[in-house]
DNA sequence: GCAGTTCTGTTAACCGGTTCACACAAGGGC
DNA sequence: GCCCTTGTGTGAACCGGTTAACAGAACTGC
């Protein structure tokens, strides 16, 4: 589902997207790809980060786990996204796992590689200014939402934002399916599974979702998403 | 307490200090003095993103509030540091409200003289982008630390790390105090100021702080380091 | 110095999330 | 098809933070 491949990534995300069709030419040439079986892991939390990635096939997963046991899941990448810039550019350690949640392809550019073009390309260090700064600002709203809001809110809201990036339309319209187990949504909100589930069988008894294995039908979105503005307002 | 000029200002901050002394000198000129009463709000969230500010003397609070009334607090900046990069970057709105706790001088530099440097200072825009990673590290740790810490955790961790920032080493050695509210404590850790005050009680009997009026003194950092270190892992 | 305000200290009731403990359903691998 | 794993459904006990409600201390303004 939802496959590109490197030219499309190259010309269609921001960040390369206004460069000069040379400079993007010689990208290509030196971006590697790379595949990743289910469940493989890309790189780890403290790994010293040499390179950038984008999402070609799959979707990955990026996350990060206590001793404990414990595992809080930062963000899940689409194909046509880019990640990892925050390691490649401070050249300090990775701040995040990424692992892959079915197998996946990715277009791969080494930090050396890259480093280079941002010293000659001043479009695009602003550009990357740009796309850091947006995960500024998602990453602020998160610290929010874990301080102002409680977990019915965080869920919905959580579910909302999902169903925008990675929901497929129901073939009858409105409804939206998303593909996600309780447990995953749980470690994106920071709470434990049960909690998930008795929320979600409460919006089921509303007939606000259905749910299924690995399956949350959104049925009601409006209602999902008012409940999140009464959340903010109280 | 710490206060600085514009040119230390502009000679120390990580953003500045490598440039050519010609482009300090303009940025020198370009930028404004700007005073803050206490309490003062410079700007708030929703705003148009219009300067960048750097601390000259005073404390900035960054925070956002809720509808309700509950209050959050980011980041509190200290003389030497910069800060409102987000907004001036992407010319999208302020992400939160900035206030001055006490008398504040700050210096300015608008936004449309700040990219005429950018698009001709490549170091420029590097720097920029390392002090954006640098702030994405932080606000993925605070985003963690909710997620994995209990209150006591949360709150040693940033008392010490407001130690390091804040703190007024005790004329007799080991000790640090802190100027802070116990109820600003709530809002750092996205909690209850009473919940504050019974942690804070409870490390007061076994000696590792001592409490005043607007003061926390920390007389047992290690105590409280190994409170975090032994959460993290369980 | 007096009044008003801002902090800290402290308690009891309440509420929501966690943990632990299962039963049961649905896929996956062979 | 059958076992094994993975995920959902569900309840009870527990625990920690919130809310609400005061008392008193410490500063601020005038």
């Amino acid at each position: 589902m939802g496959a590109i491949d490197k030219q499309t990534l190259l010309t269609t995300h921001y960040l390369f997207r206004d460069l000069d069709p040379a400079v993007v030419e010689r990208i290509a040439a030196l971006g590697v790809t790379r595949g990743l079986d289910a469940g493989e892991v890309l790189f780890q939390k403290g790994d010293s980060g040499d390179a950038l990635y984008g999402v070609l096939s799959g979707r990955i997963r990026i996350s990060t786990n206590t001793p404990g046991g414990k595992e809080l899941i930062f963000a899940i990448m689409d194909p046509g996204e880019v990640f990892g810039e925050i390691a490649l550019l401070d050249g300090k350690a990775r701040t995040a796992d990424a692992s892959a949640i079915g197998p996946s392809k990715l277009f791969m550019i080494h930090r050396r590689d890259f480093l280079v073009f941002l010293e000659r390309e001043p479009r695009l260090a602003i550009h990357l200014l740009q796309l850091v700064c947006g995960r500024l600002r998602q990453t602020d709203e998160l610290v929010e939402d874990a301080a102002f809001l409680a977990l019915p809110a965080r869920l919905a809201k959580r579910l909302l934002s999902l169903a925008e990036c990675h929901g497929e339309p129901d073939p009858r319209g409105v409804r939206v399916e998303l593909r996600i187990s309780q447990n995953e949504l749980g470690q994106l909100t920071g709470t434990s599974r049960e909690s998930i589930n008795k929320h979600l069988r409460r919006w089921r008894k509303k007939g606000w979702v259905a749910l299924g294995r690995n399956r949350v039908m959104i049925r009601n979105c409006e209602a999902l998403q008012e409940l999140v503005d009464t959340e903010l307002e109280g």
